[in-house]
DNA sequence: AATAGCGTCAACCGCCTAGAG
DNA sequence: CCTCTAGGCGGTTGACGCTAT
């Protein structure tokens, strides 16, 4: 049969051997791979030069870190997969010595079914209905999720304009640093703390509507008081990318504690105390941040339509936010694109 | 012990895109 | 412009190993 790209050449296939990896070492090491397609040729290998690449790139190269994902590493791919989708080449640039492949498998093999067992569909991240769990046979029972705050909260959300900004009024007049109180109509309050004034801004001159802006508060302090957002419902039910809202970048993670089985990444904020070794989440941190206003942007067009009917919905925050726990900063945030828009 | 079922992972396939001619 | 080629990428396949029956 042949590869398309080598046709006419006689290649091996199937799993490599010791003797061709080293061979295919010494090539790149000593000469670097140049073009692709003369690397097997100059190599001696019997391979098509995307088969060298390939080899090269997931298993060969020096910089590749070895051995399964870390809760870290694996928090970041959720997330980031939650902006991008299935782009695994752009979440893999978060893993530094992950390629594309290990991240598409570890999705596939793990990502998926764990996101499935907590009831959420692994495209959208979007809460799964009972009723489309019950039909796929997932997560029927919560054996994974022996604790309740594992359940997504339902929340009603309304809103929008003039409620939201009726909001913001009684956010702003009553204090410089709103703190929004979930209440759970089955569980009580979830209350949580804004321990960061959000830092970062962005605004999309070409599209108010993709743009959010979370300012830090020159007046902020310490949270001292708090303020309750109630929010109603709306029966809407077109959904919303999260990255609209800046969301994620500007939280620390998504994730209350318990909510994940594992620990959340601590991505840390403009206004945090800089942690010399935490340096390299800070990067990551600030890729997300970069890749979610490409998303936006990318998206504004479904943004704007949305945000022309002037009544964005929150089924999504409702279903995925609150279904992972959602920082009270979080949704700060998105009352803050709220304003803004 | 045999084997079916399942999970993992390396590798391949085929499409898309950018750049050169 | 158009065509060709190489590289990049996501989806899929198949080999292999482990576990349950």
């Amino acid at each position: 049969m042949g590869h398309r790209c080598c046709g006419k050449q006689k290649v091996k296939r199937g799993l490599w051997s010791p003797e061709e990896d080293e061979k295919l070492i010494k090539h790149i090491t000593t000469r670097g791979h140049g073009s692709w397609s003369s690397v097997p040729k100059h190599a001696g290998l019997q391979r098509c030069g995307k088969s060298c690449r390939l080899r090269w790139i997931n298993y060969l190269r020096p910089e590749l870190k070895r051995g399964s994902f870390t809760p870290e590493e694996e928090q970041i791919i959720i997330d980031v997969h939650r902006i991008l989708g299935n782009r695994w080449a752009q979440i893999a640039k978060h893993l530094p010595g992950r390629t594309d492949n290990e991240v598409k498998n570890f999705w596939n093999s793990c990502i998926k079914k764990k996101l499935m067992s907590q009831g959420l569909d692994p495209k959208t991240h979007n809460l799964i209905s009972s009723h489309q769990r019950a039909s796929n046979k997932i997560g029927g029972s919560s054996r994974s999720q022996p604790h309740d705050q594992q359940k997504p909260i339902s929340v009603n959300f309304t809103t929008v304009n003039s409620q939201m900004k009726n909001c913001s009024a009684e956010l702003n007049s009553s204090s410089s640093s709103p703190i929004v109180t979930l209440y759970n109509a089955q569980q009580p309050p979830m209350v949580e703390t804004m321990a960061t004034p959000p830092t970062h801004q962005y605004h999309d001159d070409q599209n108010p509507n993709a743009a959010w802006t979370s300012v830090k508060d020159p007046t902020f302090h310490e949270p001292s008081t708090e303020s309750t957002l109630n929010i109603s419902s709306s029966s809407s039910s077109s959904s919303m990318n999260l990255s609209v809202f800046g969301l994620l970048g500007n939280s620390n993670c998504l994730y209350a504690a318990g909510a994940q089985p594992f620990e959340a990444p601590r991505i840390i904020l403009e206004g945090e105390q800089s942690k010399g070794s935490e340096e390299v989440l800070q990067q990551e941190k600030e890729k997300l941040l970069e890749m979610e206003m490409i998303k936006a942007i990318d998206d504004q067009d479904m943004d704007a339509s949305l945000m022309e009917s002037s009544s964005f919905d929150f089924s999504f925050l409702e279903s995925t936010l609150m279904s992972t726990g959602v920082t009270s900063h979080d949704l700060n945030s998105m009352v803050d694109f709220a304003w803004n828009y």
